[in-house]
DNA sequence: CCTCATTCCTGCGGGC
DNA sequence: TGCCCGCAGGAATGAG
């Protein structure tokens, strides 16, 4: 499940390949896979023809890719999206869903995506920051992050602090899963309400979750599966260091205590019952 | 303005 | 053996 460790991941292999290069031709494949881009397949080919990939750029789990026009490549994988290096030769992917041909010839870019949550799609203009997503807010890796300002907007919401960390407008590029593994290094459980949480409270947490996330980008990001991959179809190996998320029912490794899974927002929350009691009061 | 439930999608695996 | 159903979940959307 890309979240921010394996959308960097993602970033630094897509970096490495195609930066500088110019693209010949893109193909769509499905056009789900291209939703967000208003104009249509037609538009997106012809605004993407001969234009060079500057960088690739960074904002939670959104990518963009600046190009010599102006205007970028706005990337999300969803649940199941893979940005791919492939050699033109290689066979096409079962879920392949756009190519991009480049002029000076291979590697080609191929983004795969199963279930079709992610998508990309140009913005007009955004190669310095695109429109459609500048209502994410900065991540804590972000240079720009700013650690008071975060503290001072969790403790103004009124909701539980695990719905807050998942909020990309508060904080961008934290998921399910780093959400876990941050709550049960700062011992809360994600009910605790925000505004009930002092400012060093705040803070710590905060910390854990940047800890967690650079951690995570050591170890290539996290995978349970193959469907996780770098652009290389390598897979991370984080997942060997996760405390509670996906261990339901295995010791806690601080106390040994049985981590509990709940379900939380249609999907699961996993917590040490000892380390992180439920508060009191509310859900 | 704020919070929160719903919806999109497909493959896998458990249960019967 | 094969079918059905639950589950995985990020973020846009609309309801309240």
């Amino acid at each position: 499940m890309p979240e921010l460790p394996e959308v960097e991941t993602v970033r630094q292999g897509l970096a490495r390949w195609f930066v500088g290069r110019t693209i010949a031709t893109a193909e769509v494949h499905h056009p789900r896979a291209i939703r967000r881009h208003l104009p249509g397949e037609g538009h997106f080919a012809a605004v993407l023809a001969e234009r060079k990939i500057l960088d690739v750029r960074r904002r939670g789990k959104y990518l963009w890719l600046p190009l010599d026009s102006g205007d970028a490549i706005v990337a999300h994988l969803g649940m199941s999206g893979q940005l791919l290096c492939q050699p033109a030769e290689a066979p096409d992917e079962v879920h392949l869903r756009v190519r991009l041909r480049f002029a000076d010839g291979d590697p080609e870019l191929r983004f795969v995506d199963q279930r079709t949550f992610g998508g990309l799609a140009v913005s007009e203009g955004g190669a310095d920051l695109p429109a459609e997503i500048a209502h994410i807010a900065r991540d804590p890796i972000d240079p720009d992050f700013s650690d008071a300002g975060f503290v001072a907007a969790l403790r103004a919401k009124h909701t539980e602090v695990k719905r807050a960390l998942l909020d990309q407008t508060l904080i961008s590029g934290v998921g399910n899963i780093y959400a876990d593994e941050a709550l049960w290094r700062a011992r809360l459980h994600g009910a605790r309400l925000t505004d009930g949480l002092t400012r060093p409270a705040a803070q710590r947490l905060l910390g854990y979750v940047r800890e967690v996330l650079t951690e995570a980008i050591g170890h290539g990001g996290t995978s349970f599966d193959a469907l996780y991959v770098n652009v290389n179809g390598e897979s991370g190996y984080f997942d060997r260091s996760l405390n509670v998320y996906g261990r339901e029912s295995e010791p806690c490794r601080r106390c040994g205590t049985p981590i509990r899974r709940e379900p939380f927002m249609n999907r699961s929350s996993y917590s040490c019952p000892r380390c992180q009691p439920r508060p009191r009061t509310r859900g």
